[in-house]
DNA sequence: TTGCATACCATACAAATGTCTGGTAATCAA
DNA sequence: TTGATTACCAGACATTTGTATGGTATGCAA
């Protein structure tokens, strides 16, 4: 027999590697969870799960294998690979997107079928937003915008992070920086990527 | 028999039904895309499967359950659910993480041993450095920080963020915003949280 | 025609996996 | 002590699920 452990520590650590498994987005069987834990027993695995599921800390599909979840409808975080890309010339978006340069971070999106890109952000143009050189923003793709929204457009082949105003027939880009002027696209000449849902700044490393 | 569609126009579907069930993180098994496609035997929803495998569209586990995924971009683990805290009262961290109230969000951490939290920023304090209210700060516990770090302190009870000042020997938690006075905690009695090492700041929802 | 490929079906088997029944040992409180 | 609770084990069984083998029908090209 293993080692007796004291009462509930096991069971933590099993909630922290489920925790860890259901976020992967590969939610194990009961014999993993026993291989992961040395258990010579699936029974002592499964008594564990179960109790969590009583406790309220997993939910389970009974009958179904690899069926434990996370519980709490909308705070369960399904991971999307979204990739980071570089510079992004007119019209390669696509390209870009299928092969990116900076790889792939994670990231929890609300839509399942979004299209998501994630863009490194140079310049201070948008510094009163609160978004820094170096800050990396998520875009999801679409064709329009509000006004008031944060979006990613092309401006002379780059592109650019700016506040979006819509004024009766004109569209406007705005910098939140007041260093920079505001951007006037002709009528119909505005190429927009998406709009930001995200922004994030790496602190380390 | 099932109607019979043009070649490769159902397989097409199969794939978007994959990748929606396994960013999703609930992985499907054979049947269930039987089932989803009203296929009348099981080996119609394998070949498809199979041949999206050779053609490099997925990838599969062979001989495990649900056990096709997505290829290529590695989601670089370690992935870590990092629980996101409300208002944390002083000695109450332990606790607050153990059961967080905001649930988990998933960060990809360095070092895979850190332990790792998530804060919810109230007031205007590090306006200055990009840190807004309702932005989310990453913290990664440790008892020390070196001048200069983004830091999360309990303050008079309560978990603030605050920039660190060492000098000589004084420690001092400087604002990031000029209507806010600096912090210069009695010798010896700061309490360090933690080390921010990573903002983020959701624009929808 | 013949041959080949694709899309789908029917049925079976074996492996993976969830579930159950009963047991041992340690800890704690009445 | 007794009883209750917790942590773990052993072995079995039943369902779910992956896999294989062979068949039907349609379209296309040589």
């Amino acid at each position: 027999m293993a080692a007796r452990t004291p009462p509930g520590q096991t069971r933590r650590q099993v909630l922290r590697f489920m925790r860890e498994r259901l976020i992967a987005g590969r939610p194990p069987t009961v014999r993993e969870v026993q291989e992961a834990f040395k258990f010579r027993s699936v029974q002592s695995a499964r008594e564990h799960l179960e109790i969590l599921v009583e406790e309220g800390k997993l939910t389970k599909e009974p009958g179904v294998s690899r069926g434990y979840r996370l519980p709490g409808p909308p705070l369960t975080p399904p991971f999307a690979p979204v990739p980071l890309l570089g510079q992004v010339q007119a019209g390669a978006l696509t390209e870009a997107i299928e092969d990116p340069d900076g790889g792939y971070i994670g990231v929890q999106s609300a839509g399942s079928g979004d299209e998501l890109f994630a863009l490194k952000v140079t310049g201070e143009s948008m510094i009163d937003a609160g978004i820094l050189p170096g800050d990396v923003v998520i875009v999801r793709c679409q064709p329009t915008a509000d006004s008031g929204d944060i979006v990613v457009a092309l401006v002379d082949g780059e592109a650019t992070v700016k506040l979006l105003k819509k004024s009766r027939r004109r569209v406007e880009l705005h910098p939140a920086n007041p260093a920079f002027e505001p951007i006037v696209p002709a009528a119909g000449d505005l190429s927009l990527l998406g709009k930001v849902i995200e922004v994030r700044r790496y602190l380390e490393k």
